[in-house]
DNA sequence: GTCATATAGGAGTACTATAGTCCTACTCGG
DNA sequence: CCGAGTAGGACTATAGTACTCCTATATGAC
């Protein structure tokens, strides 16, 4: 079992794309669902789910679409995961207190709380930005693997 | 959703406490089940699991019942981790190779790398040695909260 | 105004994985 | 060699995830 869901990587490359964009045109579901292999309808699923969480606006009508509400520096991989597949977690108890009854005197709790942190603050730590400048300097030097 | 599910849980409170035995008898599934609060068929079933990886050795019959195969301090959080539920992933291409097309020039994947890595190094610090250290002393100076 | 094109969002389905149960087979002490 | 107590395999139910379908709403072009 992988933590990032499938949901939450499509979000991402979509998220990827509107930095690529950021500035200049919205850009289509219809657009982005072609562009990253998403199926359109799941697409714009997801695409409310990221309006909802207030991390892109929309443009409705003909040639609407969406784009990033703030500059992709910005935007972390957190705020991504946070707004589709909510909090990350290494286990219930650090989502629900009531969770275990036993929380007050669990050694293990107490011993993983620590990477629970640092797994946090990494993922808040990258943001939109650095995906974005790195898939613009692959386009420019074109033929590059990997 | 937690990372780690609630059998690795069961199996990780399970191992505690026959480290706490180590060296000492054996502990049947019954005592596991109630002195961890876990169902007693539930329970048989995640020993099978650690008994299947290797972790732990039994003894039928009578008066039968598991220890730990190898000193606490050679037992890692990630040994059991992948004995329960498999290897923790950060993305399903980390898992499988083939899981995506676009892997060689995914800017996302090569960016969470790093952090996949810590976290398996960091699971795979520590080890039973330390929790059951850690729950003696707070058996000897009870009372203490937290 | 109305038509075409876009987002918004609710309802519902198929599938998969997890949690949990039941039953059988096997051991070994008495 | 009996039976109490174990391991271990087969099975079921539930829950969550991925995905689709359909309808409503907004808005720019003609």
């Amino acid at each position: 079992m992988s933590i990032l869901r499938r949901n939450t990587d499509y979000a991402l490359r979509a998220m990827v794309n509107l930095a690529g964009h950021y500035g200049g045109d919205v850009v289509a579901t219809r657009q982005l669902s072609t562009e990253e292999d998403i199926s359109y309808q799941y697409a714009a699923k997801i695409m409310q789910l990221l309006h909802a969480a207030g991390l892109v606006k929309s443009t409705m009508g003909p040639h609407g679409g969406f784009s990033l509400a703030r500059p992709p520096a910005e935007v972390s991989l957190l705020d991504i995961i946070k707004a589709v597949q909510g909090a990350i977690s290494l286990n219930d108890c650090f989502l629900d207190v009531d969770a275990c009854p036993r929380r007050s005197t669990c050694v293990i709790s107490a011993k993983i709380a620590g990477l629970q942190e640092y797994i946090e603050k990494s993922l808040a730590g990258i943001t939109l930005a650095e995906f974005a400048t790195d898939s613009m300097s692959e386009q420019i030097k074109l033929g590059k693997e990997k």
